[in-house]
This record gives structure tokens, sequence and C-alpha cells, in this order.
DNA sequence: TATTGTTATACTCTATAACTATA
DNA sequence: TATAGTTATAGAGTATAACAATA
């Protein structure tokens, strides 16, 4: 055991590392498709419930309203959603899923499923519950939020 | 098991959510010395074969010589790397740690180690090696180089 | 002609503030 | 007075090209 460890020994740079090569391959494998990945994220949370208001998505997103508009400004211009008048509240929009993003959604999740087996091809089935396994205590101990991704999430800028 | 894996099942979403986490804190240890983790890679670099050429550098971190020509320069402006001629090459310099960089790496060095043990504090020893373990085989089959971090590796746009 | 270090430029992203229409 | 959505702006970060000095 060297004094120094390297950085390949570093759990840190190593979840780091791969972190960022996962989403890139996670971005290459949308491409094709006209999506990235904070599309699928928001169309997942669209199919999982429609109608929602961009406020309430941002906040499921953990990002900011501003930027929830420019999504939907590329979904709707690809035809994937609608903003539509929300029933209570004249000030808000309810979004929903086109038939058109109800048939594209399939091949994305498609996309996301070959990405996973490829990342985890060299681990064999009881190595992935494990992988799995440590990576979900390791962010439920690090107080993260599931399913939220912390690209998307706006901080003060100080405090990054 | 639903039809649709949530995210929080998906290790291509745990690596890089987890991952993007870890680059976060990483860099918040860092701040108060005044660094950020491209210059802990490189300062580590260093300490380790003083008097390279920006070049070669840059190739060893995987980034573009342009980009090491900024990274040298905030580090030279802390006094913690210098310029110096090289001795068969008057186009290249050789670049080396000052005095200040190899008192003030033994404290960035302990950040490291405070930043790994809290990012791997749920998990028992035998984990902990479990872990590193299974990280490390998914980065040699994802043909990652040791070492070196996606976020500095220049690619050309379209790929990316 | 190729390479080292450097500088300048353009482009992408994102954080912030400010505006409008409603509540 | 506060909130939903929108727009504009500025700042950080980064990719690309071009340049001078030297090989």
């Amino acid at each position: 055991m060297p004094d120094v460890p390297a950085l390949t020994d570093r759990p840190g740079f190593l979840l780091s590392q791969l972190g960022h090569h996962a989403a890139d391959r996670f971005a290459e494998r949308l491409r094709p498709l006209g999506l990235r990945p904070r599309h699928f994220g928001l169309l997942s949370h669209l199919a999982a419930a429609d109608g929602r208001t961009q406020q309430q998505l941002a906040d499921a997103m953990g990002l900011h309203r501003n930027q929830m508009v420019a999504l939907l400004d590329d979904l709707e211009a690809r035809g994937l959603v609608e903003r539509r008048r929300h029933p209570d509240d004249r000030r808000a929009h309810a979004v929903f899923l086109t038939e058109t993003a109800r048939e594209l959604l399939p091949r994305a999740q498609r996309a996301a499923d070959e990405h996973d087996a490829d990342l985890v091809r060299a681990l064999d089935a009881q190595e992935r519950r494990q992988l799995i396994d440590l990576l979900q205590r390791l962010g439920e101990d690090a107080g993260l939020t599931a399913g939220v991704h912390p690209t998307l999430t706006a901080a003060p800028r100080a405090t990054r």
C-alpha cells in the first residue's frame, strides 16, 4: 500500500470518472432519438404522471423553473409534449405527453436498458446486484434525492 | 420488478448521479486550499515526476495543451509551480513543483483522503474493497484510461 | 514541414434578474 | 403581496483556430 493512494484506488475518483463516462455514453445512445438525458428524465416523469404544472415538474426534477421552460420548448417543438390550460389556475400550464411521445418513449427506455447492460456487462448477475446495492446505499447516506440528478439542480454559485 | 426500471435501479443513472455528487463534494473540500480538482490532478502528476513539458503533462492528463497553459498559469500565480527552460528543447518548458507546493500537497491529499472516507462511510471494510474492485473492473471494461478524468478530455464536438 | 507554447475568438451552458398575468 | 411562466442578460467554461519561436 503506497503512502499516497493512486487516483485509481480512490472511490471518489472512480465514481466521478465512471459517472461522467456513463453520462457521456448515455447521451450518445439517446442522440439518434433526438433526445438528451434530461429530456429522457422529463418524459419519464410525465409518463408516470401527466398534467402537472411546469413548477411541479421542475421541483420533481430538482431544477429551476426557468430551465423547465427551455426543456419543454424543446420537447414541444418536437411534438412530444403539449402545454394545455390548467383547469384550476390560469397562470399555470398543465403538461401532457403526446401520442408521438408515447410511441417514442419505449425506444428511449430500450436505449437506457442497453446502456445499462453495456455498462455492467463485465459483471455477473450477483455482482450487478451488489453494485446497485452499494451505490444505492452510498446515495442514501449522502442524502441524495432518489432520481434527482445533481447536474440539473440549481445551487447558489458561492456554495458550489 | 416493474416493466420500466426506475432511475434508482439503473446502474448508469446511479453512477452518474453519485459521480457528479462526488466531484462536487471534492471541489468543496479543495476550495479552502485555493485548488480545484484539476489542480490537484496536475500537482499529483508533478509530484510523481517533475520536469516534464506542458505537452507531456497535457497528454498524461488527457487534456489539450491549450488548457494546460491556463492550468499552469493558475498554479504559477499561486507560486506552486515553476516554468523553467527545457534543457533539450528551446520551444518547451520544463515544469517543476515549488517548495510551497510540496508543503501544500500533503494537505490536499489529506482532503482527498477525508473525501473518500466520507463517501464510503456507510460501508464496512469488505464492502469498500468490493466497491473499488467493481468500479475498477467497469472502468477497465469500458476502456477508460486509469487516472484520466473524462471531464478534461477534449473530444470533437460532434462526437460528444 | 511539424511541434511547443500562447493568445484570441466564438460557442455553449447556466445563473440571475426582471417582466406579465394571474392568484 | 406572492406565484407561474417567460424572456433577457451576463458570466463561466470550453473548443477551435491562428500565431511566433523553434525543431
